[in-house]
RNA sequence: GAGCCGCUAGCUCAGUCGGUAGAGCACCUGACUUUUAAUCAGGUGGUCGUUGGUUCGAUCCCAACGCGGCUCACCA
């Protein structure tokens, strides 16, 4: 076996059109494996990582004669060589830690062997703490290995990597010298992990519902196709879990939550992202009215738990998360933001002349409900900096939202919104079969006449409803969205590791 | 899908009013046993995004295309 890998990595290397500095690297891995050195062994084991160091040290001002010895390992980023001595800069899961080496530590055969790593070699390492004269926390090394050669040079060490398109493609790049971005990424898995347990304290069951629906459903969007062979059937990548998870209510789980992407087949923009990660939650027994007091609790933990703080800044605008967070309906928002009055916003005629002022196109025959929604989303959406929840959204434009008592035209619905952007929607359920039925028919007469992204009919849905969903409250948050705001992010693409690009140029 | 901007060494960037390119870092050689973007001396490294056009000559001017960014449209 080991014949083999050392035959296989030993074969001439294919003639690529190389350059010398790729060449070289090349040459050195064939060297090492010519001088019986495994460039890429699997048998060391860190013991532990930069941080133990930090922790046990760190605070240590003057460390004693006989610390203790740990035994880490990771990847070279930086080194400084004074010939018979060297500083490397070493980086792992934790952090960076700085290694000190000495020839007449190591002896002569080793350091010899040292002298030959590269930037971007993970190495193993064996040493002791110690302060250097300017203060630097630092491990004495005496024992280092290759672990793994690396072929390709690292990115310059002072402007890093700033090429945008190489940072999303090449993002193990952009993780190896970006510590700003790794701490992106630290914290977009805290805020989830702080959503799961929020939600999980409060007796939610999480659960996974189909990525892959013969309906797509839930949302107002256009999806995407796929095909199963097996049952030679079209699918479609979900737009919402929403149907799915009220069906969970209606089979008695009554309090559940997902936490997962959807996809959307739509534009690309630095808050669009094909495929997005969205929490829905569905609680039995409780109103939109509630799940605004929980929206302000559960993301004034998490702002208060990741940032230490409920006031912070997102592209140099301040935002506080101080409570209670302000409320408009739709229509109060276009009076404060608009120019409108409110006699005319009431008239359709003249509010349609108001959206045409606007530059909306809009055809003749909409509806007022769409028409104010237009309206509220040119002129006011972009302003609601500070949190704000709106609510009394048209009936016409809300298919699955619970009609308010007293005034059937609206919904017992808010949309949460921050820093100029949609951050979560959320409605009481609608759960009468027979009006649900309705508004699906309206849809899909929508989409006969064009509207490719009217809700379809399911059938299924009606059916469940018709055993019963109790009066129930449901909502989806942004996780993308969310994370931006709370790690100060003006792209989408800042948040997702591997954002979809177009197919790299050859 | 439209408009604007960008694409030069592994990385970060200069540059050529058209005469086939430079710097810093990295890399190689040498000096250096506490550095912090270490320092000092020398050196290697490029089909200037792709394909055409104009021209005696194109990395530079023009066109198309590719990829990316931003804005707009669609949307969460």
């Amino acid at each position: 076996m080991l014949f083999q890998l050392q035959f296989s990595e030993r074969l001439p290397t294919i003639m690529e059109e190389l350059s010398e500095l790729l060449l070289q690297r090349r040459r050195k891995v064939d060297a090492l494996w010519e001088a019986g050195i495994n460039p890429y062994p699997n048998d060391f084991k860190p013991q532990h990582t930069s941080a133990d160091v930090r922790d046990a040290y760190g605070a240590v001002e003057v460390i004693e004669e006989n610390p203790q010895t740990f035994v880490v390992a990771g990847r070279i980023l930086m080194r400084r060589s004074f010939g018979k001595a060297a500083f490397v800069q070493m980086q792992d899961r934790k952090g960076r830690i700085q290694l000190y080496l000495k020839k007449d530590v190591l002896g002569d055969d080793l350091f010899a062997e040292f002298e030959d790593y590269d930037l971007g070699d993970i190495v193993g390492a064996v040493g002791t703490p110690f302060r250097t004269k300017t203060g630097e926390l630092s491990l004495a090394v005496t024992e280092i290995r290759l672990l793994t050669k690396a072929l390709l040079p690292l990115p310059e060490k002072f402007h890093g990597l700033t090429d945008v398109e190489t940072r999303y493609r090449q993002r193990y790049v952009d993780l190896i010298v970006s510590p700003e971005v790794r701490e992106v990424f630290f914290k977009r898995s805290r805020i989830v992990s702080l959503i799961r347990e929020f939600m999980t304290n409060r007796d939610f069951l999480e659960v996974e519902t189909p990525m892959m629906q013969q309906i797509p459903g839930g949302a107002t969007a256009k999806p995407f196709i796929t095909h199963h062979n097996a049952l030679d059937m079209d699918l479609y990548l979900r737009i919402a879990p929403e149907l799915y998870l009220k069906r969970l209510v209606v089979g008695g789980l009554d309090r559940v939550f997902e936490i997962n992407r959807n996809f959307r087949n739509e534009g690309i923009s630095v808050r669009h992202n094909p495929e997005f990660t969205m929490m829905e939650f569905y609680q039995a027994y409780a109103t939109f009215e509630d799940l605004m007091n929980f929206t302000e609790e559960l993301l004034c933990h998490v702002a208060q738990e990741v940032l230490g703080t409920l006031d912070f800044s997102y592209g140099g605008q301040p935002i506080s998360f101080q409570r209670p967070w302000q409320r408009f309906t739709v229509k109060e928002a276009i009076l404060h933001y608009g120019d409108i009055d409110a006699k005319s916003l009431e008239d359709r005629d003249l509010a349609y002349a108001y959206a045409q002022r606007l530059g909306l196109e809009l055809p003749e025959d909409v509806g007022y409900g769409r028409l104010i929604t237009e309206i509220f989303e040119e002129v006011a959406e972009t302003k609601l900096i500070q949190p704000t929840f709106i609510t009394n959204y048209p009936t016409e434009v809300s298919p699955l939202s619970r009609k308010n008592d007293h005034d059937p035209d609206y919904v017992d619905r808010f949309e949460f919104f921050c820093a100029g952007r949609e951050m979560a929607n959320a409605f009481s359920e609608l759960n009468d079969p027979r009006d649900q039925k309705e508004r699906f028919l309206a849809q899909v007469a929508a989409k006969a006449k064009g509207d490719e992204e009217a809700h379809y009919m399911d059938e299924d849905y009606i059916r469940a409803l018709e055993y019963g969903l109790p009066p129930t409250a449901g909502e989806g948050i942004g996780i993308d969205r969310l994370v931006m705001l709370l790690t100060d992010s003006p792209s989408i693409r800042d948040v997702i590791l591997f954002p979809q690009l177009r197919k790299e140029a050859k």
